[in-house]
DNA sequence: TATATATCGGACAATATTGTCTTAAATTGA
DNA sequence: TCAATTTAAGACAATATTGTCCGATATATA
């Protein structure tokens, strides 16, 4: 798989968060409800969004996390990033060090494309983007899993 | 990361087993000890390599195993299906049952193509295109991981 | 035949990931 | 101020993955 459990959590709860529009604080007990996630683990998760300022959480009732900036401005990228690490998707298939252009290993000639295409495909991303899809589509969110 | 450990051990151990040319059966032990990798554990990654007729085994002094086919016939998809599943790369990233061309997630639409052309790469390289590029370039296997 | 060497197969242990629970702190509203 | 609600933070448990060990079986060689 591509991404981990944690991340598609992360991804999917934001989502979430991002299609609630005309509401102010949502609450993490109701994304944990809604999206089929066990609420303290989701609890952790977001938190770290929060930390890397991608959400801003809210304590006591009416509290809950909201996203930081508009919908169309946060990519999935960013998302995957600020969990997976920053340099998720700058790695060399075949891990090694000194595969530089001058040195290349024959996957690495393929793979440094896909792996940029890979990225890019998360940048483009918007959580607007990704939210328009479910409401033109019928996809529900409960449905959505985005693993590899 | 886009390759268990599991998987990334057993590729590179056949690679190691596709570079002893003019060799008979190849000794797990030997394997485990040059690339520095469990030997227990590497023993029952490749028996699933077995099982699965890509390696024969030999018990007893002067046992070990080998490739049943020719290097240059084995492709990395191969092993990569025997040891995570035969519909690795065939699934929607965005998990999604009826993601169909007819009604795709923005997603999709360009995971699609990625991912074909991933599995290409996998299956466009041999082992011995591997064992090549590990002789004309100065990589050692032992500096070799499969994984994102 | 006996011994050494190798895979096979299963049980078990360590580690990493995922999930649960409990208490504390912040906030609202009665 | 007090009770209810919600996130924060850490301990702990369950599960999955990875790694270890031991006995059985097969084979070569002396």
């Amino acid at each position: 798989m591509i991404l981990s459990k944690t991340c598609d959590y992360g991804l999917r709860a934001v989502l979430y968060v991002a299609t609630c529009l005309d509401r102010e604080y949502i609450s993490i007990g109701e994304i944990s409800e809604k999206l089929n996630i066990s609420f303290h683990f989701l609890t952790k998760i977001l938190q770290k969004l929060t930390d890397k300022n991608l959400l801003i959480s809210f304590r006591g009732p009416k509290g809950g996390v909201k996203l930081t900036r508009p919908a169309g401005t946060i990519t999935l990228l960013e998302i995957i990033q600020a969990i997976e690490g920053p340099d998720f998707f700058d790695k060399c298939l075949l891990g090694l060090e000194k595969c530089k252009d001058d040195n290349q290993c024959p996957l690495h000639q393929h793979w440094s494309p896909l792996r940029l295409q890979l990225k890019n495909l998360f940048q483009q991303n918007t959580l607007e983007t990704m939210a328009e899809m479910l409401k033109t589509n019928q996809f529900r969110i409960t449905d959505l899993t985005v693993r590899f």
